[in-house]
DNA sequence: TCGGAAGCGAGAGCACTGCTCTTGCTTTGC
DNA sequence: GCAAAGCAAGAGCAGTGCTCTCGCTTCCGA
């Protein structure tokens, strides 16, 4: 009984699938605000109440789609990370940062959709969570076996944010030091920053080789994380 | 004849703010995705065909409010600014950081309007700029005061990077060194990456006291682009 | 095996959207 | 003083998300 509850389930999957692939494709050409849950069912020659029988509204749809791509850009940044498993914590740290990059350029309607204004009138649902954390957590653990192995420049922390990291760094990774974990969120939300920044255009008539340009950026972040090569002094 | 061509075209001026502020009022309520010129018009008392005799398209709206969001961002900005002027260039830095934060936390919609993903099918029309490039300028201005003044660190920056610096500086500050510049531009989409991040709900169950979190990561900002009081060496 | 239940696609319909066009009225400028 | 331009109103078009009802099919348990 490998054919899970008979052709009916199945042929749900199917559905369901093409649903989400035709969805997926009008929403890279046109954007999520373009996405007609008519137009799709018109594209897949049903009739739109039909739909409603896989998605109850256009907005689950949506965090479907929401998470297919926090997934897929997960996926991108891990195999990224993959082949750059031989390389030091710096390599490693610009290779993931490159792929979300790249991922965000090749996918910018995907990209908008999850770190973009979020959909009006939208919270992301708890299920989009666990995808969500794909990219974080592999920039956690580069920063974990960096300290585990070479060791990690430890940043400097304010006395008033001392709370705060530790709090963090309870949540996150407790086995970091929390100056470390805060200058992991911070690196976190400005590699987004700068990805996002030339996705949505605004470095248009500004920055040009903006390879180059990113490439240095994710450096400097890597170097604010104390992923450098500790010339002048370990962790402490 | 102050009454600059008769009460017709006073009269135009005003219907034009009305329709402008009725529909900040939307923005702000529901966010541009559910800003609608017949809901507009009704909540006006006038029938939506009227409301095209004063932008031509709900785009048009759309981007009037756009530039209106970016020149209260900017003047926000630069109200803090002048509010610290008698600080030393890093306290200036956070300051406009701050106020930039305070703002889009106060305005979410707005800020999601110019910072978020571009509106589907939209790009953002030559009249933007101007007003776009304010909190970028005063940032500028407060690295070249710095630079006149007390000196600036300067920072790394690799070889292949060097001919899009130099491409940069001369666009944006020729008076300043190519290294600052590229580093000012990085910093200035990594601090709407931060902003982005608290805006939109990245932090939720993650930063707590992003405040002080902010003011941090601000001042690292600042310190990355050589923002610092010199202590170990001045700018080269 | 068969009968009720649940799942499914189709169609009609509601309330809403952006936008256009025509119809009259008013203000403006020559 | 009169033609031209600006204006509000209404009707209408094509599109949207979503609901409800209708028959048909598949499923599952007695």
């Amino acid at each position: 009984m490998t054919t899970a509850h008979g052709a009916r389930a199945r042929a749900r999957i199917e559905v369901t699938a093409a649903i989400k692939d035709e969805a997926r494709r009008q929403l890279a050409a046109e954007g999520a605000a373009r996405l007609s849950l008519r137009a799709v069912a018109r594209e897949l020659g049903m009739v739109s109440s039909a739909l409603y029988r896989y998605f109850p509204s256009r907005d689950d749809l949506l965090t479907a789609l929401i998470i297919d791509a926090y997934d897929s850009l997960g996926g991108s940044a891990e195999a990224a990370h993959a082949e750059a498993a031989g390389a030091g914590p710096a390599q490693r740290w610009t290779a993931v940062c490159e792929a979300v990059r790249e991922w965000a350029l090749a996918h910018p309607h995907e990209y908008a959709l999850i770190y973009g204004s979020p959909v009006p009138g939208y919270t992301a649902p708890q299920a989009t969570v666990p995808a969500a954390s794909r990219v974080g957590l592999l920039l956690i653990g580069i920063a974990r076996d960096a300290y585990r192995g070479l060791g990690l420049a430890r940043p400097t922390l304010p006395g008033e944010l001392r709370p705060e990291a530790e709090r963090m760094a309870a949540d996150l990774a407790p086995d970091l030091p929390p100056e470390t974990v805060t200058a992991l969120v911070a690196a976190w939300a400005q590699l987004f920053g700068l990805v996002g920044f030339e996705v949505f255009g605004q470095f248009n008539r500004l920055v040009e080789d903006r390879a180059a340009f990113f490439r240095h950026a994710a450096g400097q972040l890597a170097q604010g994380v104390g992923l450098v090569y500790p010339q002048r002094g370990p962790a402490a």
